[in-house]
Parts: C-alpha cells; structure tokens; sequence
DNA sequence: GCGGATCAC
DNA sequence: GATGGTGATCCGC
C-alpha cells in the first residue's frame, strides 16, 4: 500500500533497502486502527484519482490549445514578478534534536538513535535513518526496522536553548529574519551583503581557534571550495596556521558568508546547519537540501540556469506538493518540473485555477522573496490532545473543559479573543469530525468556549446514536481573532500575578491544579468567618436545585450587593457554582469538584447509556438529566448559534 | 461560512 | 504496548 511506504523524500534516506523497509513497516501496521484509515483515505485518494481521469478523457486538442493560450499570458504575468535581485538564504540545522542529544551524550554518536518514544519519534539520527527509522514514524515501529535502536526523551527546554543560540547568530546578519520552526529560519542578506561589499577587505572579523577545537565539522566548513566570485575578488579563506592557533576568515560573497554563519553556528552550539542559497524562498528551501548534512548549495541567479535547475527536479522536493498531489500529478505522468511545464495545459484543465498558479510559479522557479514576518498575525490558535479512548459524555467534558482552560489562557496570554469555534474530534477509528460555531461577539472566555463546544459534543454524540461516539482525541480552535491592545494586558498581568500566584502554573499539570484547588479552597474558607454571605455563595457548588426558592433567595441577595454574579454549572453532576466574575480562580475549584465527582460510584453520573443525554436515568439522575436538557442553552445565545442547534436537533429527529 | 483534506514541521 | 500537536490553506459545497 503506497501510503504506507516509506516517504525517502528526505535527506539521509538514498540507498536503503526500501523494499525491505517497506515489509516491516507493512507487518507491523497490517490490521490495526491506524491501517485501516490509511486504507480508507488511500480508497479515497483513489476515487479522485478516478475523477481526474475521467475528466482527462473528455479534454479535447482544441481546449488545450485555447488552454495554452491563456497560460501564455499567465506566464507572461508570472514573469514580471520575477525578481533575482534579493539574496534569500534557508537555514536548515540538521537532524536538530538527535544532533543535540548527541552533542549533550557523546556515547550515542555511533549508535542508531531517535528523540521521542514508542508513541512517536520527532527525529532520528542519520545511522538510523540508514534503517528507515525517521520522524513523525512510532517508536514501536522504528524499533522493528532498527532493534538496536535507542530512544532518547526529548528535551524541550535544551532545544529552545539552541535554537535561541542560533537565532541570535542569525539575527546579527539579517535583524528581521524568520524562523520557520526551532531548527529553521529564512534571511535575506542583500543589505548585509552590500555593507559588507562596501568595507571589505578592512572589517572583515577574524576567528582565532586553538587547533585542538577545530572539529572535523569546522574543517568541512572550512575546506568547502566557493567558485570564484563575480568581480574577480578571490574568496577570502585565510588560514594562518602556526602551531597551535589557527586564524581564519571568510570573504564577503554569499557563499562565503553563509559559511562564516554556520561556522558561528557550529562554534556556538556544536551543532551543525545547512543552508540553500537562492533569490526566493522556494529556491533557497530546495537548495538547503541538497548539500545535507553540514553542508551549503546556491543556485545560479539567472533565469535561464534556474529553469535549468528546476527541470530536473521531482515534483516531491517542492515545499507544498505532498503525497496526495505527488500521486494526482503522476496519474497524468507528471513526476518532475519539467514534465510539470511540458503537461501545463493539462494542469490547466484539471486543476483550479489557484493550484495552475502554484505549479506554473514552481515550474518557471519564481516564488516569494518576502521574508520579513513583522507584519504576522496569526489566523487561529487551538489545543487537541490524543488520550486513552473515551466514550462517557462525563469523560468528554472534562478533557473539554481542560482544553477550553488551556486555549483560553493561551489567548489571554496573547491577548487576543475569537469568533469561531471548533471542535475537533477524532474516533478510535481516526476518523477526524470538525464542527464550528460563529459566535456573535468575540470572546476568550473559559466559560463560554466549555458551554459552546460541550454543546457540541452533546449533539456529536447524539448525532452518531445508536452508535457510540469513542473518542482518541478532543480539539478546540478560536478563529476569526481579535488583538487587543497592551495596556489591558499588562494590568490583568500585574493583577494575576498579584493575586494569583499559584493559577500562573494552572495549565501545567494536572496535580498543580488540584493544589491549586486546594488552596484556594482553604483561603477562601479562612475568608469566610469574617466575611459576608454573599462571599460563602462563591465558595461552594451549590446543594440546591436551580428552581429551589432557598437558591433563588440567595441569588437574589447576591445581586442586591453585587451585580458581577455569574453561574457555572458541573457537566458532571449538574450541580452548579456561583462566582464572581473579576474572580480568577473558579476554574480552578471547578475542575477539583469535576474529579471528586468522577470519583464517585457511577450512578452519579451521566451514565455512557446510549440514553444518558435524554434524561432516562434512575433515581436521583432523572431530576438532574432533566434539569440539564432545559438548561444547556449557550450562554453566548445569539442568532448563528441558535440556528445552528435548531439544525442540528432537526437532523436528529 | 462549513467540513473535509492536504501540507509542513 | 497500541501512529502527535499547531497552524495554514484549498476545494467543494
């Protein structure tokens, strides 16, 4: 099965015993959850296959004609964008995490070794590449392929560190450089290059190193040749070398001072970078890849040698086509840029308008040399989280309400709110459902993202009846964002850390929580024997029913004194809790009541009964059941939202 | 605007 | 023991 096969796209992986490799990894999946999925989107994949060529049939010689004709002016088009004019560099640390294990564990240099777990691996070093052990592939696997592979946790804290390290080097060459990912960044280092053309050859910076620190990664640094630059300036290596310091230094080309970059690099961190040079970020990413590991390509900077360069190139090298359209395009026998030109008016034909674009773009080589990201917004900002299968509305809720806790810190922390939410759920049989809800306001609130998306998995799980809903993962998402100004932030930074000391590691854990529950409970217990009423009534879930007079009273009370009352009620047992709304730590004390209310025998909860959200409990439940049925409106009620459930109830019926 | 898919890291 | 998390974009309704 071609989608489970090895990917060998990568750096590190020619040469391999793919067929081999392929067995095992087939043995080892064959039969499980995840097989089957893949089986089920391979036949997926399949049908569009079967689209496409069902269309392909029916294109006639006079539209490709007219098709060609239009892609002229496209082209045309495209080629005034074209721009070789900016020197754009993608640097690239190799095999980053394993590289730092290594660096940090010297033992493990000659041994096949991967970052991560049985559960995943986030990358493996080149001799267990060797084997077909490579990132984002299970442990359990990698172990197979590789028996004496060995695992190393991973360290997230020591690869920001070196990832911080890097970017300082970077930024004193390209200020508003942009990094990709902890191991990844792009530069452009036009104007660097002009001021440095300008004051060469008298401030050029020297690097004295004791010969016993020149590693044999420096030396290759060192040693690689540059071709001989354009205006006649040999490239400047000088390497004086008396007998126990060795000088060098690099010239002012851009070959040359990439060098001296991963040179820092490597001196810095002990850690190795490879870069791509080109006059786009497309072209700079191919060519970082070319010389891997520790090693530096630059692509000629003319239209002609470019083309060249492109043509030649698989259509699975470019950053954008993956398996699914590396697939698509072979069915039309397309598997290299050159083809990808040639077959342009069957692209056409076949594909939108937006896509024709790309591939025209990728095929004459231009694309974007913008690399600044000072003007990045994000678009959206989301928490999932894979577990132990579940299918208890009870157990729904409470991941839901850590998620909704996670998210919402997250985005007080960036200060933004959103509009649109969504849920993200995925079956034991990796089967990924997404709902969304458009909100009339924007918010952050805890509050109101757990009454939204736990509608949404009440109805989700109505909606699969009389099918269970079990569940391996939960996600929630806010979009269509909101940025708010500082000056909120930095007071509700100042009164949190003030007053709450203890909710600043909220989201780390899930025992912090708990003592944070705890000892929010036990101050606020200490408050109550000489504070008011109104206070007490925040303290504790209420004994009462919601429609009890005694409850009423004391609502009333509340907001006789206080009008900032609000009320959340426990997915678990439907009792609820009344807090004030400047109160921070509500969350907190919830999510203490939620596990001692796990903790209980199973009747008092919402049993995983096919009938458990339309109120057929026994005893004590039916009251409760009842109670929630009426009262699970959102409280963000507005028009989208309302007839959104209206639809969705429709559907159920 | 929504939901499923694809893609990158 | 048992296939991740975050963010972006596109396509077809």
């Amino acid at each position: 099965m071609a989608r489970m096969g090895l990917n060998d796209s990568k750096a590190g992986m020619t040469g391999l015993d793919k067929q081999k490799i392929n067995r095992i990894i087939l043995e080892a999946t064959k039969g499980s959850r995840f097989y089957n999925n893949e089986m089920r989107k391979e036949k997926q994949a399949t049908e569009r296959v079967t689209r496409l060529k069902a269309k392909l049939t029916k294109i006639t010689q006079a539209q490709r004609l007219a098709a060609l004709d239009e892609l002229k002016r496209m082209e045309n088009q495209l080629e005034t964008t074209r721009d070789l004019s900016r020197f754009i560099v993608h640097v690239d640390m190799d095999a980053f995490y394993a590289a730092i294990e290594i660096r940090d564990n010297p033992s493990l240099a000659d041994k096949p070794m991967a970052v991560g777990g049985t559960g995943m691996m986030l990358t493996s070093n080149y001799i267990a590449r060797r084997y077909g052990v490579r990132a984002a592939m299970p442990g359990f696997i990698g172990k197979r392929l590789c028996p004496d592979l060995v695992f190393v946790k991973p360290n997230s804290a020591k690869y920001a560190q070196a990832s911080k390290e890097v970017r300082a080097i970077l930024a004193e060459y390209d200020p508003n450089f942009a990094s990709v990912s902890l191991d990844e960044a792009y530069m452009d280092l036009t104007e660097y290059l002009e001021g440095r053309k300008c004051t060469f050859p008298s401030s050029h910076v020297e690097f004295t190193v004791p010969q016993q620190d020149l590693t044999e990664d420096m030396l290759k640094i060192l040693n690689e040749v540059a071709p001989p630059t354009v205006d006649g300036v040999d490239s400047y290596n000088n390497c004086s070398s008396n007998s126990s310091i060795r000088k060098v230094s690099f010239g002012h080309t851009i070959e040359d001072v990439m060098r001296e970059i991963r040179f820092k690099i490597n001196r810095k961190t002990k850690l190795t970078a490879s870069a791509g040079i080109g006059p786009n970020k497309m072209l700079a990413k191919i060519c970082s890849d070319w010389k891997k590991p520790n090693g530096q390509f630059k692509v000629e900077f003319t239209r002609d040698k470019i083309i060249e360069f492109m043509r030649q190139l698989p259509t699975r090298k470019i950053s954008g086509i993956g398996k699914v359209s590396e697939r698509l395009l072979n069915e039309i026998e397309i598997s290299n840029c050159k083809e990808l030109y040639d077959k342009r008016d069957l692209i056409y034909l076949l594909f939108s308008n937006v896509s024709t674009k790309f591939f025209l773009a990728v095929a004459m080589g231009i694309g974007s040399n913008e690399v600044s990201s000072k003007n990045y917004q994000r678009k959206s900002i989301s928490c999932e989280r894979t577990f132990g299968e579940i299918s208890r509305l009870a157990d729904m809720l409470v991941k839901c309400q850590k998620l909704c806790d996670n998210l919402a810190n997250h985005m007080k922390k960036e200060n933004i709110t959103g509009r649109c939410l969504t849920v993200k759920l995925k079956t034991v049989a990796f089967e990924v459902k997404q709902r969304s809800v458009s909100l009339k306001h924007h918010t952050n609130s805890t509050t109101e993202m757990f009454n939204i998306a736990s509608e949404v998995i009440r109805s989700e799980r109505l909606a699969c009846q009389p099918e269970r809903l079990r569940l391996r993962l939960m996600g929630i998402k806010m979009s269509t964002l909101k940025r708010h100004e500082s000056d909120e932030k930095s007071i509700q930074d100042t009164l949190t850390r003030y007053f709450n000391k203890y909710d600043e590691n909220c989201s780390q854990s899930q025992s912090t929580i708990n003592e944070a529950s705890k000892s929010f409970i036990n101050i606020e217990q200490h408050k109550l024997d000489e504070k008011s009423k109104l206070d007490k009534v925040t303290c504790y879930f209420s004994k009462y029913d919601e429609n009890s007079s005694q409850l009423q009273s004391t609502m009333k009370e509340a907001s006789k004194n206080c009008d900032n009352m609000e009320k959340v009620t426990c997915p678990v047992c439907d009792q609820f809790y009344v807090y004030k709304s400047d109160e921070t730590s509500w969350l907190a004390l919830l999510n203490s009541h939620i596990d001692t209310c796990l903790q209980q025998p199973e009747t008092m909860k919402p049993s995983q009964s096919h009938n458990d959200s339309v109120g057929s409990s026994k005893g004590k439940g039916v009251k409760r059941r009842k109670l929630q049925h009426n009262r699970m409106q959102p409280t963000t009620g507005n028009k989208t939202l309302h007839n959104f459930w209206q639809a969705k109830d429709n559907t159920h019926q």
